[in-house]
DNA sequence: AAAGATAATGACCAGGTGGTCATCAATCTG
DNA sequence: CAGATTGATGACCACCTGGTCATTATCTTT
């Protein structure tokens, strides 16, 4: 945070805005790609074709460089991620969580790299700054599932009896994997919701959400009615 | 799969127990920490008191050793599974859902690097063998999930208008995702799961089974009826 | 056009990697 | 005990890494 401004040096600053875009993406599939570790600079800079020089002229080490690939990334998660929390008041909770979905798939579908990075920081340990991401998507995808539920109770959609934590931890394992599914083949062991079209996709989220409405237990209304 | 027999050298298979045991656990440990790429066969050498050269000795390389590391973890994975597969024919379908959490948890404590080593294998695209896992870890969770589901709508425990690979899905993600997070803190965004007691364990696991089979929508009932 | 400032370059560096192999130590065999 | 066989060893190799910096090229200003 502190010497943010500083990162990405003055020489990248004043770089043509082409240039700079060229370089940030470039670095970011080669992160998303590799790892942190894994990435090299040396293939990087054979793939922007520039001197190696000029990168360490732009950024002051490969952890400036990914950080400014990091900041990126997170500037292009916001907007969406407004856009959700703002959704219309008079939206039910089961709709909300569906346009939750969808903004989900919208997301990684504009900026698979994005989300591939992400992705690859969560299970690699030694990742720089992965603390600064856990606490800024915490803060996003908890706070937000809870805020939602307690809504939700307040309107009577959602039954009293639930444990609040649990349900958030219940959605953000739903949510997270549906969209990780999405991007990611094998986490999808049905193949149903991998880079599924619009059409199907549309289906899967429906009958998604029907059963995070009612789960899976059959009814036995008629035998109490 | 070829070569297998191979791929640790005879001179290792005719090392006393203790130190193959040692030398494989420590393996293990070094790339669940660091992953494949990371791992040091130099840090592993040092940490076990051999010379480098006798690891070449007993596997024919970093990817053999992989291999053998691998292999034992998998050896370790399959007595749990097939206990959870056979369970006892009386057990309704959400008691089998429970037991396999409750077995799943039980193999992470017992063998938490391997675990981890699952995790780590995940997002790192470029492991080796990384197929291999996954078909194997299908042919498990998915076939397994989807039998149990057509059992509990025979049974007419399950609604019997639900998408089936919808729910084998549903259920992947959300017993997948619950080991995770007793193990992966920050996967746990409420910190009620992770590294939990064996009582709290047991009130989570009940809630979370209870939104399984009910959902989280309000019961309607009192006005139908 | 000349002078000065700024940016691009790639040979070079120290350090680490997986992997090799001649050498040495120990055990087994006759 | 002598000879042979097997296993342990670590110096060494080629290669790659992030990072440096003197040199060169380009642009700006006068």
């Amino acid at each position: 945070m502190r010497n943010r401004a500083e990162v990405p040096t003055e020489v990248f600053r004043k770089l043509p805005a082409e240039k700079r875009e060229r370089i940030i993406s470039t670095a970011v599939e080669e992160f998303a790609e590799h790892g942190f570790h894994q990435a090299s600079i040396n293939r990087l800079v054979k793939r922007l074709g520039i001197a190696k020089g000029s990168i360490f002229q732009y950024f002051t080490s490969k952890e400036g460089l990914f950080q400014a690939v990091f900041d990126h990334c997170v500037d292009q998660a916001r907007k969406p991620l407004r856009e959700i929390k703002h959704h219309p008041e008079g939206m039910g909770f089961f709709d909300k969580i569906r346009a939750t979905l969808e903004a989900g798939i919208r997301f990684v579908r504009a900026h698979p790299q994005a989300y591939k990075l992400y992705l690859k920081m969560i299970f690699q340990e030694n990742f720089p700054y992965r603390e600064k991401l856990l606490s800024r998507l915490h803060l996003f995808s908890a706070d937000y599932l809870e805020d939602l539920i307690r809504q939700g109770i307040e309107k009577g959609e959602i039954r009293k009896d639930i444990n609040v934590p649990t349900a958030v931890f219940f959605l953000d394992a739903l949510l997270d994997r549906f969209i990780q599914a999405y991007v990611v083949a094998f986490w999808d062991a049905s193949s149903v919701i991998h880079q599924a079209k619009d059409e199907d996709l549309k289906k899967h989220i429906e009958e998604f959400v029907k059963l995070i409405r009612s789960g899976l237990e059959a009814k036995t209304n008629e035998h109490t009615c």
